[in-house]
Formats: structure tokens, C-alpha cells, sequence
RNA sequence: UGGGGCGUCGUCAAGUGGUAAGACACCAGGUUUUGAUCCUGGCAUUCGCAGGUUCGAAUCCUGCCGCCCCAGCCA
């Protein structure tokens, strides 16, 4: 694999995602003495697909981002379906996207002892038990998501019970499924993960890298967290769907021996990547290689990393793809064409062009003489790739052209042959349309063209036009091959959405043709080893190479990698106009829920707020939390205005506060009446007030004191303020015409800069009022 | 109906109280011996909806609506 550095996709780009942000805060406090170590954990239990490829451009590129490393580990807790097979594809597959784990290679099985001994000491200290009801009764007492569930009746288990039945587990005396070591959650959870749950399992099967060493096995909520912990791993990354996990995860690695760990990891968790067209789910894929739908996990149709690398897709497009998509917490399918854009970006300045005809309708050049070959120069290149480099290519008496060049009645805007015309073959000479050969049954079975020959290499010396340049090879010297043209592997872009995804297969997903290349092309196929460095655009079709498994010398078969973009043909996807975008909008008016009722008790207790000078909103609200309401009631008898008291405590208190609750701000309700007091006599701003109450929710103190301390009393005097503001206009003269213009949304801009220029301390109505006047 | 998440352009996605980034797609021009590429320009008066707070709200508050995840001895 060889990095272009011509190419800015394989810059290695500082991620800019909310990931990144909470690494970058964790290594600016110093937590986890600034190391950064993250790590991809698969299950080796199936092939890796481009969902996986967002996963370890995350993982590994946000270890590299931050002067971390990140780890390679199998995930291998359920030998039942798991298989070396896996473990060797995945290296391979993560390898090629050009990720490197060095020394890190890692197997969850390798810590089974320690977390045997883990386990071992949590039942010691009575943090799990040994459950020894069957798999129905477990699911049943688990309750549901809105039903508690009901305690086991083996929870209560002693300590030596306990471990003399886990001991046995392990000893092999029992058959799978008639215990499980459990831990003591809470069985009344609103997190349905916390009712009890299970850590080990009785499975007496063989294990790929462990044999029969063990029989009972832990489970993925047991055995990820210490994985971790044990590799030292600061950050784990997975996918929005272990959200839930979260909190086992956590619990794990706060009540497991410490001093066993060398890490406190946490974990966080990312969108997976969906794609239109394609399916992602390892039950899907593996659905389609099993019933023959697909040739194999290879198969270029697949959306496996293995798949993609056989179709010819480059790591370097894959890579690229992946940081277009972005990443982010909101579940989301990007357009199949982002992948197709970025692996044609990829080869557009990799790929030599040549010419291929893949489905040839034979052209016979009258006028040229059997057996006689004019050879021409063409250009690997076209003029904007700045590379250079040529091939001989030879014209000769027979032909082939693309069968769907030619219209024997063309189209408005035909760019291409037809009877009469006369169009360029690129790099050879113009040819016009004489005669068209039909067989029997209709079909076109030849053209007869006559050439210029003044016109060699494709200028004429007159300077006349052609309807358009095609594509052609010579039938005497043009070498026959097998295209393989992959199409989309599903004709829907949610497959399965209404029923069977195997329905909603493209039947079109692969199309077989013969075809004939060019000599040159040919040959440097045939020179290059399966799966070398060797892709070519045939011009005007796509992008292509050799089948690294099928292709021989002798009898060339090309993949195509990716179509090229074409704006004929196509009935171009519609695009909802922006009069319909809005219509629909407009359209989609909203159930608008009613406002639940107030219980009587709230109502009474609202009516009293309301009593006090709340308005009505505030009182609400006020009223359906007492804290809430005793910070407002506390401020009035403070001698705060009952508005502003309230409006400070419905908007802004809570949100002050954060995770202190209510009761435990460093503030009492008399300081909020004195920050009311400076609000209503102007003598700060809104803004103002919101900054010092965050202080004082925090470290308390007087709201006056802050106020001279930092520096937040109002500039209201217009007469101060005025040559600010009229120096401000004057320095942006672009942006006041911009305004006068039209362009309101600069208003902000004026006020922002205003109150900055102040030092903050500018009264924004004074400010307005000023603005308003000096522009009109 | 319990809990956890998420709603910003056709599709992804920045933005966390002061001018709604960027990419893909799309549209319009230009260059072109590939209907490709490349270049130029256009493309959200508005952020799920409704109220409220504020001089100012995608960002704060309240309520509602919608979608996803959780009841495997899978991961």
C-alpha cells in the first residue's frame, strides 16, 4: 500500500467530534496522567464491514490524534461462535485500512483467570451469588420495563455457598444452563441492565484459543469494563446501542478489586454508520453469503472490508469516506453516493486512463485497408492530472465501439454516433457513420464508417466540430475480457424495511460482459500480481482492475470498481423541490399535546405563588417543585420583586445550579433578593446577572460584591456609549452596507462587538437604541 | 406506559446567549479529445412544535410531538 502524498485524503486530520472534545479536556486536567489509550474490540465471530471501518478510524485515529495507542482486542467471551478464521481476517482487514496496534494485540480469554479471581472476590465480599433458576424463570422475575422484578430465591445464598457452587461451576460439575453467577443489582431498577445482572454462564464447549479450560465462561457486561481496566484503556468507545451498558460498566469497575486494575476506564458512545442500499447487521451479511446470494464474505457486492478490498476499492477512499461522514450521537444513514464520491475522488488522480469497450458493437473503417495499423499516441492522463506518461494504442480496419454509442435514431443532445454523423475516436481520428449492417432478426450487427485521415490523433485540420468523443478498441489487436459490473446490492435504500431485505435485492447487482481492452492495458494487467497496485479508469465507463482472484494473463477479468458520475442517461434522482420541501413542512402540522393539569394540591399551591405575584407560567412551575418554589418565596420576603424573583428562579436557577441540588447552593434565598435588587434598578445587565449568579450558586457571597468585583455595573449613559458605537460603524463600514443592504442578521454582530468594547459593561439597550438610530 | 438517547438544508454535520460553518447531493455558468475531472457562482430569514425568559435564543426555562435503544445464560 502505497500513500500518495499528492493526496489530501490521506492527511491524517485532527478530529474535531464531541470525542475528541472530551479527550482533549481529560488530557488538559491531567486525568489518566494525560495518557490516551483507546481500543477496537471485536467479536471474532463473523467479517468486518465498513461500520467497523467508522469504529477503527475512531478508535485508532483518535489514539493517534492525541499521542495515544490503541488496542487490538478480540472480544472472544462466547466460544460457541467464535473461530480463528475471524481473528486472522479482522488483523488482516484492520491492517489494510492502515492501522498498526504494534505490540497491543489483546483476547478477552486471556484474562480469564484474573477475572475468575475477580469474580471470586465479589462473591467474597457479597457482591454477587450463584443463581441456580432456570433460563425462563430468569427472564420472567426480571420484571418488565415498567414492572419491578422480584428477587431470586437463591439471592440470599451464603458467602460460603456461594463460592463453593461457583467453584463447582468451574470444576465442570454442572451442565449448561443450571447456574449463573449473578451480581446483586437492584432488582427494581429503572434500568432493566441492573436487575442482577448475570456475570458468568455454564458453557461446556471448547474455546478457540483456550480449549477446555474452562467451561464456564463471563459474560460481555462482566468482561468488557476489565478488559479494559486490565489493558489500561482510559477511553472505550462503542456504539449508541450499549448506552444501557453504561451503568453495569461503571459499576464493574467500581466495586471489582482495585488494586487489580491500572486503569478507571469510562466509556462513551457514537452513532454507527448506516449506508442506503446495503445492509450492516452480521445476521444480514452472513444471510446473504449462506443462501448464495453473494459468492462470499469477499464478494465485491458486500459491504465487508474484505468485500470492498476485492472490488478495488482503496484503504485511502475508505478512510476518507469515514471522516466525511462524520461522528455523532443522532442515529443517521448517509447516501450511498458519499462513498461512491469519495472512492472516485480517491482514484481519479491514481488511475492511468485506457480504453475498453465493454459491450462491443463491431466498426469497420472502410476506407482503411485490411491489415494495415496506424499506432497512436494517447496520455495516461488527462490534461488537469498533472502526470505524464503515454501508450501506443493501434487503429486498424476493424473496430469495436460501445453498443449503446451508437442510436440509429438519436436522441435530442446525442453526443454520439449515428447515422451520418461523424464523431471523434479519442486519440485516433473522426469517423462518420455510412452504413449500419443489421442480422436477420433486426439486430445491428456492424457499422460501416469511413475515417479522415487528416484528423490523426483527434484534431482536424479545418477546424471542424463532431458531435462527441468516443471510446473504442481495435478488434485486431484489442485483447477479450471478462467485466464484472457491480451495481448497488439492493434496489431499495432501506432494505427490509417492509418485510423479507432479501426482497429488496437489486437483481441488477452484478452484470457479466465481454469485453475488448486495449493491447497496452492488457499487458500491464497481465504484469502486475493478483491484488497489486493497478487500477485504471476506462475512460468514459469507470474505474477498474483485475479480479485478484479470477484475472489471469491469459484470460482477464476486471472489476468495476466504481461507475463514473454521468449527468446523461440517469433521470437524475429528484431532489424535492424547495416549494414542496416547504409545502411539506408546512404540511407536517404537529399533534400539539395538550399541557398536563395541575393536581389539585399543585393548583392550590400555584393559586399561592400566583397570590405572591408570580405570573401564572412561573407559578406552575414553581408550584410543582418545593425547593424551587422556597428559593422564590424566600427571595420575596427578602424584598425581591415577585417577577423578577420568580422569572430568576424558573430560567436560570436550575440551570446555575447544575448537579448541586437546590438545597445545597452556597447561596441563600436573601442573596438572590439583592441580585433582583441590582436587575431591577438596572444596574447590570440580564447577562450581567446570569454571570453572577453562577458565582454565588457556587461560592456564594453578596451579588453587590460581585458585581464591583467583576466589574459587571452597566454603562447606561448614552453619551459614553455613543462614540463607541460610532467608531465600531465607522471600522466596519463592509458590514453597516451589508446591513443597510438587508442583512439584519448583522445586528447581532454590531451588539456583540458593541458590549465587548465596553468590557462587557454596556448597557445592550442603550446600545440597541443607538444602533438603531445611527443605521437606520 | 418505566429508564436511557437523539431531533439544525435532500443526506451527513459544526455551532452551547451576539453574522446559521463545512462536506456530499442539487441548480446555473465556464474549461474540456472522458456527458468525467476541474473552476466560478447559487443553494436553511431559520434550527421537531408551541409558549416563556432576554436588548438579543438553534443555544436558557416549561410543555408537547417524533424517532432509536433496553425485558439473551449474545456482543
Amino acid at each position: 500500500m502505497s500513500d500518495s502524498p499528492s493526496l489530501p485524503l490521506t492527511a491524517i486530520e485532527k478530529p474535531t467530534h464531541f470525542l475528541a472534545d472530551i479527550i482533549a479536556t481529560d488530557q488538559a486536567a491531567g486525568r489518566y496522567e494525560g495518557q490516551v489509550v483507546t481500543r477496537f474490540p471485536p467479536e471474532p465471530n463473523g467479517y468486518l464491514h465498513i461500520g467497523h471501518a467508522k469504529a477503527i478510524c475512531t478508535d485508532f485515529g483518535l489514539a493517534q490524534a492525541f499521542g495515544g495507542r490503541c488496542h487490538l482486542r478480540f472480544d472472544d467471551t462466547n466460544p460457541e461462535k467464535e473461530s480463528d478464521e475471524y481473528v486472522r481476517s479482522i488483523q488482516e482487514d484492520v491492517r489494510w485500512l492502515g492501522f498498526d496496534w504494534g505490540e497491543h494485540l489483546y483476547f478477552a480469554s486471556d484474562f480469564f483467570e484474573t477475572m475468575f479471581e475477580l469474580a471470586i472476590d465479589l462473591v467474597e465480599r457479597g457482591l454477587a451469588y450463584v443463581d441456580s433458576q432456570s433460563g425462563d424463570d430468569i427472564r420472567s422475575s426480571r420484571g418488565t420495563v415498567t414492572q419491578a422484578g422480584t428477587h431470586s430465591p437463591f439471592r440470599d445464598r451464603t458467602v460460603a455457598e456461594n463460592l463453593q457452587l461457583f467453584h463447582k461451576m468451574r470444576a465442570g460439575d454442572f451442565g449448561d444452563g443450571t447456574h449463573v453467577l449473578r451480581a446483586k443489582g437492584d432488582m427494581a431498577a429503572a434500568n432493566m441492565k441492573m436487575r442482577d445482572p448475570l456475570l458468568y454462564r455454564i458453557r461446556n464447549a471448547p474455546h478457540h484459543r483456550q480449549g477446555d479450560k474452562w467451561c464456564i465462561y463471563p459474560m460481555y457486561d462482566f468482561a468488557h469494563p476489565l478488559e479494559d481496566a486490565l489493558e489500561g484503556v482510559t477511553h472505550s468507545i462503542c456504539t449508541l446501542e450499549f448506552e444501557n451498558n453504561r451503568d453495569i460498566y461503571d459499576w464493574v469497575i467500581a466495586n471489582v478489586d482495585q488494586s487489580r486494575l491500572k486503569t478507571q476506564p469510562k466509556q462513551y458512545e457514537f452513532a454507527r454508520l448506516n449506508i442506503g442500499y446495503t445492509v450492516m447487521s452480521k445476521r444480514m451479511l452472513r444471510q446473504l453469503v449462506e443462501k448464495d446470494h453473494v459468492a462470499s464474505w469477499d464478494d465485491p457486492r458486500m459491504p465487508t472490508i474484505a468485500g470492498m478490498r476485492r472490488r478495488g476499492i482503496r484503504p485511502q477512499a475508505v478512510r476518507h469516506f469515514v471522516n466525511r461522514v462524520g461522528l455523532a450521537k443522532a442515529n443517521s444513514q448517509v447516501d450511498a453516493e458519499l462513498l461512491d464520491g469519495s472512492i472516485r475522488e480517491d482514484l481519479n488522480f491514481e488511475a492511468p486512463r485506457v480504453m475498453c469497450v465493454t459491450d462491443p458493437l463491431p466498426v469497420e473503417i472502410r476506407n482503411l485497408p485490411e491489415g494495415q495499423v496506424e499506432w497512436l499516441e494517447a496520455s495516461y492522463w488527462p490534461h488537469d492530472v498533472p502526470k505524464t506518461g503515454s501508450r501506443q494504442v493501434p487503429f486498424s480496419r476493424n473496430l469495436v465501439i460501445e453498443r449503446e454509442d451508437f442510436a440509429e435514431v438519436p436522441p435530442k443532445k446525442w453526443r454520439r454516433l449515428s447515422p451520418g454523423a461523424e464523431v471523434r475516436l479519442r486519440y485516433g481520428f473522426f469517423v462518420r457513420c455510412e452504413d449500419v449492417i443489421k442480422g436477420p432478426d433486426g439486430r445491428i450487427e456492424k457499422l460501416i464508417c469511413s475515417y479522415d485521415p487528416t484528423t490523426r490523433g483527434g484534431d482536424s485540420p479545418d477546424g471542424r466540430k463532431v458531435q462527441g468523443t468516443l471510446h473504442w478498441v481495435s478488434a485486431d489487436k484489442g485483447v477479450p475480457c471478462e467485466l464484472r459490473m457491480y451495481d448497488r446490492l439492493f434496489g431499495v435504500e432501506n432494505p427490509g424495511a417492509d418485510g423479507d431485505f432479501l426482497q429488496d435485492l437489486n437483481p441488477n447487482n452484478l452484470k457479466v460482459t465481454q469485453g475488448i481492452i486495449e493491447p497496452a492495458a492488457a499487458k500491464t494487467a497481465a504484469e502486475t500480481p493478483a491484488g497489486g497496485e493497478v487500477r485504471f479508469q476506462f475512460e468514459r465507463q469507470g474505474y477498474f482492475w483485475p479480479d485478484p482472484v479470477d484475472s489471469t494473463g491469459d484470460a482477464p477479468v476486471f472489476n468495476r470498481i466504481v461507475g463514473l458520475k454521468s449527468s446523461w442517461g440517469k433521470p437524475a434522482l429528484k431532489t424535492p423541490s424547495k416549494a414542496q420541501t416547504k409545502t411539506k413542512a408546512k404540511t407536517k402540522a404537529q399533534k400539539v399535546g395538550k399541557r398536563p393539569e395541575l393536581s389539585p394540591e399543585l393548583a392550590a399551591f400555584a393559586a399561592e405563588l400566583q397570590g405572591m405575584g408570580a405570573p401564572r407560567a412561573d407559578a406552575e412551575v414553581l408550584a410543582s417543585d418545593a425547593t424551587l418554589a422556597s428559593w422564590f418565596t424566600g427571595a420575596v420576603q427578602a424584598g425581591a420583586k415577585a417577577k423578577t424573583a420568580s422569572s430568576l428562579a424558573v430560567n436560570e436557577l436550575r440551570r446555575a445550579a447544575g448537579e448541586t441540588p437546590l438545597d445545597q447552593l452556597a447561596c441563600a434565598p436573601v442573596d438572590l433578593a439583592e441580585l433582583c435588587g441590582l436587575l431591577d434598578a438596572q444596574r447590570i445587565s440580564s447577562k450581567g446577572g446570569k454571570k453572577i449568579l453562577a458565582v454565588l450558586v457556587e461560592k456564594g457571597g453578596s451579588a453587590q460584591a460581585l458585581m464591583a468585583e467583576l466589574g459587571l455595573e452597566q454603562i447606561s449613559d448614552p453619551a459614553v456609549l455613543r462614540p463607541m458605537v460610532e467608531k465600531l460603524l465607522a471600522d466596519n463600514q463592509a458590514n453597516v452596507d451589508a446591513y443597510r443592504g438587508g442583512q439584519k442578521g448583522l445586528r447581532g454582530f454590531f451588539v456583540g462587538q458593541a458590549i465587548r468594547a465596553t468590557g462587557g459593561k454596556g448597557d445592550p439597550k442603550v446600545v440597541q437604541a443607538l444602533l438603531t438610530e445611527l443605521l437606520g
